[in-house]
DNA sequence: TTGAAAGCGCTAACAG
DNA sequence: CTGTTAGCGCTTTCAA
């Protein structure tokens, strides 16, 4: 109920005037301020418990900088509610928000919502730029660009050439979690994974887990991709469904640890031992894959890694403006635990 | 690159005033518009793909509101560079968000941050509220109650009578899960938590655990409590120092289940069978916790539930001014699983 | 070395 | 029923 010490405080307090103020506290060394002033003006501050508002100042001189990103952060695909139940977003902000801090920004999250438009958050709020975590088919990504504000697309396909990119090379490591499979000697490996037409992640490793069938010359045979949704729930019903349905399958490829982590459940539930009678390999390498038993293995992709060169990428772009466009790609590896095992 | 539409355009292209403009977007029924001036703003304002400014609304008159809250999250207890390690805060920030955004409100994050006080954030953005989670014993909270800011505690002890919270019986719920493991007939359980000093949650949760001991006529006995940080790898760390002290350990309490899975994972390295040879009883109840081998027995905490009672509570705060000072506790139950076996 | 004043986009008295 | 206007807190040109 108290009201906020401004500028003009201070300025009254000191005895000079808001603009002087001013350039104290943004040091434009350009007027030349006298020691003096300056203390006294510091010391004001301090003694008013000063705070400036940063609504304000980027209110004034239109392309003032708000020192606010936005994260969008995609939504379950099975409904609107929630977004964080795959630890791989908590694990990615972490490093984001991390970064951002540091560098003096704050960070609004933001959920994708149906009734609202990237551009109508970034517009509301005067953002400095966004960060946009996967890509629906629906998003309407070109008013964005109208806008001209800095952008980092995360994990996005197809969204042209204009913005900034951060991602994986998702076909490739599709290819290599089937290849490390079919090395060990596996002939029927099931493919599970979220809805890949709706998103491009999913559908890259799918094609990249087609590659490594063709090159191993492998029938691809579309009764063991079980396409789904990526959550535990869904790898708990798909792992029950391979061993119900009996077709042969020695190894699995998840697209996601939180589905592989499922599917391991839901086979060991049903008396399956793994890795003796069935193999699985993941994605991602959340810490969950660490924890689980048997431990996972898995095509790790360096999440935090990601979330914080996103922002630093971000950030660049925002700062020094003219930047060219830039693509980066985090390497994968694979990390090996006891969730696969070689046969044959 | 683009000028962004201002409600002054609108005015224009419909030849009313800016005052009109607003009134009509604002919903003023007070002043009587007129049916056709209404049309023709709406339709301006689709036409010139018109976004409002919500920095420079929450300037004017002041006490308006900026539809932003704050959600404060603590780092990991031995650093400053991450939060969401613990899929905890995930899981209660996505439903928090979720009630937010559904009621208009954009969520700002932040991770404490010794150089920001509460009240600098707040300030600075012209927050409409905040909550904190958590709480730390350098914590200036006087000031933000001075702020006169509406703010929601969750989990925090020692605040006072002032700010509405959040929380859980800690010390019931420790005394509880300690009891469950007692009741099994376990005589020597060992604790294993985060800083007890730091954090109340854990500290109450302690002092829970000594109540079982002593209704149970156990001596307490310092040399079976681990206190260390909250995360994984300190659980695998003490599992690991419990079977290595080999002090007749039946059975451990982790006060958080991201340890509960560490301590099980640390002694199956050890070749120590769970729960045949030692039990563990977990606290939180993240999905982890039915995800792992053996599945966890812990204590439920209902994460999503928190994370909207917490936010609701906050945003009643904000739309209807008096409220009275609330405290709300949810419940907890111990949920059942495979990780504790009964001896004797 | 400093200050007056205009303006950023929006809201709300107060007049018409 | 609608417009004029002052003002929110801050930055910055221009003048002193």
């Amino acid at each position: 109920v108290k009201k906020r010490t401004t500028i003009k405080d201070v300025a009254e307090y000191t005895g000079v005037s808001t603009a002087t103020v001013s350039y104290v506290l943004n040091g434009k060394v350009s007027e030349n301020i006298s020691e003096s002033t300056i203390n006294r003006v510091m010391a004001a501050c301090k003694q008013l418990n000063y705070i400036p508002n940063l609504s304000a100042r980027s209110l004034s001189l239109s392309s003032k900088r708000s020192n606010l990103v936005g994260i969008v952060i995609p939504q379950t695909e099975d409904g609107e509610e929630f977004m964080f139940d795959n630890p791989y977003y908590g694990e990615f902000l972490s490093r984001a928000e991390y970064i951002a801090r540091k560098k003096g920004y704050d960070v609004l999250i933001s959920g994708r919502d149906a009734n609202r438009s990237y551009l109508n958050i970034a517009t509301q709020r005067g953002l400095d730029g966004i960060v946009i975590i996967g890509i629906y088919p629906d998003d309407n990504i070109s008013e964005l660009k109208y806008l001209g504000l800095p952008i980092v697309m995360c994990d996005s396909y197809g969204i042209g050439s204009y913005f900034n990119c951060v991602g994986t090379n998702d076909r490739y490591a599709g290819y290599m979690a089937t290849k490390y499979l079919l090395d060990k000697g596996h002939k029927r490996v099931a493919l599970v994974s979220g809805q890949e037409k709706v998103d491009g992640v999913n559908y890259y490793r799918f094609i990249g887990y087609k590659d490594a069938l063709e090159e191993h010359n492998i029938e691809f045979d579309e009764r063991i991709v079980y396409e789904g949704y990526i959550d535990h729930k869904y790898g708990i019903e798909a792992g029950k469904k391979i061993i119900d349905a009996n077709l042969g399958v020695t190894a699995v490829f998840a697209t996601a640890d939180i589905l592989a982590v499922g599917v391991m459940k839901g086979m060991q539930e049903e008396g399956i031992k793994i890795p003796e009678e069935i193999s699985i390999i993941g994605f991602d390498d959340i810490y969950l894959a660490s924890i689980c038993t048997p431990s996972l293995t898995t095509v790790r992709q360096h999440i935090g890694e990601k979330g914080s060169t996103v922002m630093e990428l971000l950030l660049d772009a925002i700062e020094d403006e003219p930047t060219s466009k830039r693509d980066i790609i985090i390497p994968v590896d694979i990390v090996e635990r006891n969730s696969v095992k070689e046969i044959k």
